[in-house]
DNA sequence: GATTCCACTACGATTTCCGAAGCGCAAGGG
DNA sequence: CCCTTGCGCTTCGGAAATCGTAGTGGAATC
């Protein structure tokens, strides 16, 4: 038991827009979730795909994504996107051919 | 003058959406864009409909996102998304309709 | 020339994140 | 049976990011 894991800000609001872009902003969040849409991922394999990140904050971060609905366990113990979480991911694709002209621009 | 201002996480590894993740995953970066996707804002302005998040981080934020090209000072000091990062403000659009169906869900 | 307002900056307190180490369990080897 | 290995985390001390109150400096107003 036992997050302390603070509630995603604003999700009382009636706003639930900013509750996302808070829950979106936390260190590798989004990250998490491109990695994650084309499929589950075991900790560790998830882990190096996000630039070998530590695992406690992964950890914390899988608990978020998964108190909010957007991550669930498998079966096997990984870690796989919801329904809504891959809606969400197909919202996301088209950040990846935006980023490639952005990068020119840097 | 300056900033240390880390520069831009996996900017340097080809892979720009890696980079664009990082960018947005810093707490308050997509809400600020969000908050700018209507047009320019003095600073206190955009504090005050930030949840009146901290003036420093709201000082660094403007910085990083200066410095990535997705905003500009306008002529009387405020603040405004450059085009590209209106661009990327059209994509995130979806997000509110996406963000009302998930707040049902928590 | 004093006051107000605004855009920040300074800086100590707090929270988050990092990363190396360890724990518990399950599978495999000898 | 141990013993080792691999995996999914958890612990915990230190580093870094964020917060929030209190300025600072400049421009406009009184």
């Amino acid at each position: 038991m036992s997050k302390p894991s603070r509630a995603v800000r604003g999700s009382r609001t009636g706003r639930p827009i900013m509750a996302l872009l808070d829950l979106l902003g936390r260190r590798w969040a989004l990250r998490i979730l491109w990695e994650l849409r084309e499929g589950p991922l075991p900790f560790t394999e998830l882990q190096h795909r996000c630039d070998q990140m530590s695992p406690s904050t992964l950890s914390q971060r899988l608990t978020d994504l998964t108190e909010a609905n957007l991550l669930e366990p498998t079966a096997d113990g990984a870690h796989r996107a919801t329904r809504q979480a891959n809606q969400l991911g197909e919202l996301l694709m088209p950040l990846d051919a935006w980023s490639k002209k952005w990068a020119k621009s840097l």
